[in-house]
DNA sequence: TATACGATTACGGTTTCCCATAAAAAAAGG
DNA sequence: CCTTTTTTTATGGGAAACCGTAATCGTATA
């Protein structure tokens, strides 16, 4: 049963609106941050007072605002927020759309549920709470088929490290004596020109740049 | 005086609470669309009934969901509302905040006010209405200060031209004779090879590669 | 220890890109 | 109409990237 819930959610608009589909569905005792430092400090308040949160709502980007933050977005938040309560529900309520980030909350920070926000975001929340309620992960179907899509390429951290760098303007001769530097495994030019025709064969592209503008539409960089 | 209103916005999160911000204004005479098509046709519809809107508020961004729609954003919509209605007040309410983006607006589009989603959005959306019934535009400081910060180089059409065709895969020296094609006027390599190095030169960039990123960045491609 | 195998790295030739300079063309000015 | 200036285009040498192949390293296995 859910029935204390926190809203982090820096959009104020949104926010009012979480907390109205929270009152719609009986749930009184709830409580909203427009910072990821003041979710964190709550959850923490609220472990230690024995009163704990059953479900964390939150959204992934927050705006750095002049406010110096220790945690800068919602990623941070979950692994921040798991660590002082990992039984904590976590919803992610964002109009986030990039494949890899929805790959990375689904397998890797192994979130509960994903509400994109949408033209019907009011009931696909309630519906989420509901499920989550029921500890049902719930991830709209077509959320799953958008991160299967994604799959057409699976970059490795070895290859958004090369895509990084190249992006960053050092040349391609430059990577293997700053890849040593950082202990990275495969350092040799050849590794590195042979990881980059890997991902542009999988993807026909012929160039570097493709790769630059691809990795900035998925999110990947 | 701003007495009637229509919100286009898909996020139905958002869409419910800028209607209570209008009700809190004490306008009561509002309407509200999901999709760009359906906020047009409304927009026609009360200026054919005599009854025009005083203000639209927008997003930008509206998700395709199956519905086959006739305007795919809020930056066509705005286009076409104008042509029906072109004393029709607009203020784009929208996350986005890429600065090529939200320059077009200003200066190209001619909107009459911009607030960006974020932590106070709900009284700036106060402020703006309020600003806007008194015939002034509302672009709060900030909004001013990013349009004139991405004035660091200000991309020509050429510029992007190129830039595209790279992160597209062309090769550079393959570029010249796409240029002809399309009877755009300097079309030789070094013609080429000069704008792309004042792009780099500008930006304080060595590679393609950092352009591409750039761009994406800024939304410029 | 020897050997086989996969992964990594090194090397050489070709293509593309980079950059400076010069020629040609277009525009501006007298 | 001619000169001056600017813009565009052409050319060539050198650097980087590309690509195939060979050498090397590391590990597992007999």
């Amino acid at each position: 049963m859910i029935t204390k819930v926190l809203i982090a959610e820096d959009h104020q608009s949104v926010n009012i609106s979480v907390q109205k589909i929270l009152e719609e569905l009986a749930i009184m005792n709830t409580a909203y941050a427009y910072y990821c430092d003041d979710a964190l400090n709550m959850i923490a308040q609220a472990v230690r007072a024995n009163s704990s949160f059953d479900l964390l709502i939150t959204d992934l980007s927050f705006l750095p605002d002049g406010h110096k933050q220790v945690l800068s977005d919602g990623m941070e938040l979950i692994t921040a927020a798991r660590e002082v309560q990992p039984d904590l529900n976590i919803l992610v309520f964002t109009a986030e759309n990039r494949p890899a980030i929805i790959d990375q909350l689904y397998n890797k920070y192994d979130i509960d549920g994903f509400v994109p926000k949408a033209r019907n975001d009011a009931r696909a929340l309630k519906e989420a709470i509901n499920e989550i309620a029921l500890h049902r992960r719930y991830f709209p179907r077509h959320i799953r088929q958008l991160i299967d899509k994604k799959n057409a390429y699976s970059f490795s951290e070895f290859d958004i490290t090369i895509i990084t760098l190249l992006a960053q303007g050092m040349l391609q001769k430059d990577i293997p004596a700053h890849l040593q530097r950082n202990g990275i495994k495969p350092s040799g030019l050849s590794s590195v020109e042979k990881k980059l025709n890997q991902m542009k064969d999988a993807l026909g592209f012929t160039k570097n740049e493709q790769l630059v503008a691809h990795c900035k539409d998925l999110g990947a960089i």
